[in-house]
DNA sequence: GAGAACTCTTGACAGGCGTCAAGATATCGG
DNA sequence: CCGATATCTTGACGCCTGTCAAGAGTTCTC
């Protein structure tokens, strides 16, 4: 929590691996090591009520330092969403790559569904506290969106090899099938931090209800 | 905009109608104006970045009538909620009743979708800003999800009258029948406040995509 | 019409916010 | 090892916020 660290922590200092590492510059390993503490941060406490103190805060260092690597806070917030979009869509790539029946398949999905419903609800739920920002915000609407369209493609992703394994066809646009595991999903995120222990069990039924109405054939 | 007009409104002095209406004392009026002026500026804004000066200025009163009526914030707020929930479900309700044929039901439905996506833009972003902080503030959570609740009722009884014109059978749970229309159309409002002037359109379709993947026979 | 009760305005308060400038400290090139 | 540059801390600023108290204005009751 509260570092009385040295200033530089261990794990970057040696130049071990300064030839298999981009050689970003100290400057954007700061930045990322901001953008990570903002995310931890926001994603406790939600975008209204999140200061640039409280990121620093959660970070190893002051809050003036803030200032010295993003320009202001909004920049600091974007730099957080496109950070965070990088890694976003592709929590179940290894699924569709590795998995090898129909069976199988499902059921490693709905593990991953609920597993990350329940460990990851303060990512995800800043995910749509942001997305819902965008709504006002017209910063944030562009990188929003993109992400809806990753999020889309992941989703049409998973879809597809499942057709594949089970010998069907999918039967619905992309967007269609987005919407509704996204607003599957959202449903059961409340649900989920409304201390509601059967969120995950009743999102994987939804899920299990959903997946042949997509299909055909 | 700016109220200059008299304390009391005109429309509400006379007790033509005192004998209808129930006689909601003055009090409670005051309580609903303002709720009204909160529900209008808060759509505008959005709800980070709505004060109660600001919601005061919306009003024909000044800031500090606020805490006359309402212990704090958090009172106002809530208060506009289980306001809004009183009304926000009941929008498709006459087309359910009147609408004599498939095709009818199904035009004038397409139409009221895609109308109150762009006319009553700022009550839905409204809506799905609150529907996001109640992932971080507890004391908006059961509100949101009775709100989900009621509009999920709401979807399925147009799925369920348009299932009967058609002549066939709902295949879906209502839950996700309510998953899916609320992702297209939050996926939607974000294209339409984005300027995206097609935005409408590629809902209808969307939702027209959508229909047959939820029923069967 | 006077007194009481209700309603509303005004102005102040403490605290938190984003931002920035000045200076301390660390790091690096020669 | 020293000066220059990069990095970080500290403390301050102006502004805005929710809240509240004091009193002005209004409405009601008898």
């Amino acid at each position: 929590m509260d570092a009385t660290a040295p200033v530089t922590e261990p794990a970057e200092d040696p130049g071990d691996d300064s030839a298999l590492r981009r050689p970003v510059d100290k400057h954007d390993a700061r930045r990322t090591a901001l953008a990570e503490s903002a995310l931890k941060t926001l994603g406790e406490r939600g975008f209204a009520k999140t200061s640039l103190r409280e990121i620093a805060q959660n970070s190893e260092f002051s809050h003036g330092v803030v200032h010295y690597y993003f320009r202001n806070k909004s920049e600091l917030i974007t730099y957080c969403v496109r950070y965070y979009k990088t890694r976003c869509a592709t929590r179940y790539d290894d699924i569709v790559e590795t998995a090898t029946s129909a069976a199988e398949f499902r059921t490693r999905f709905l593990e991953r569904l609920s597993g990350t419903l329940i460990q990851d609800a303060q990512m995800h739920r800043l995910w749509y506290d942001v997305r819902s920002q965008a709504l006002f915000d017209d910063t944030l609407r562009t990188d929003s969106r993109d992400i809806d369209t990753l999020l889309e493609a992941m989703i049409w992703r998973v879809l597809g090899r499942f057709a594949e394994l089970v010998g069907q066809q999918v039967n619905a646009e992309p967007s269609v099938a987005y919407a509704a595991f996204d607003g599957l999903f959202q449903r059961a995120l409340l649900a989920q931090v409304s201390g509601d222990a059967d969120a995950g069990e009743r999102l994987e039924r939804d899920v299990v209800a959903l997946l042949p109405l997509l299909l055909v054939e």
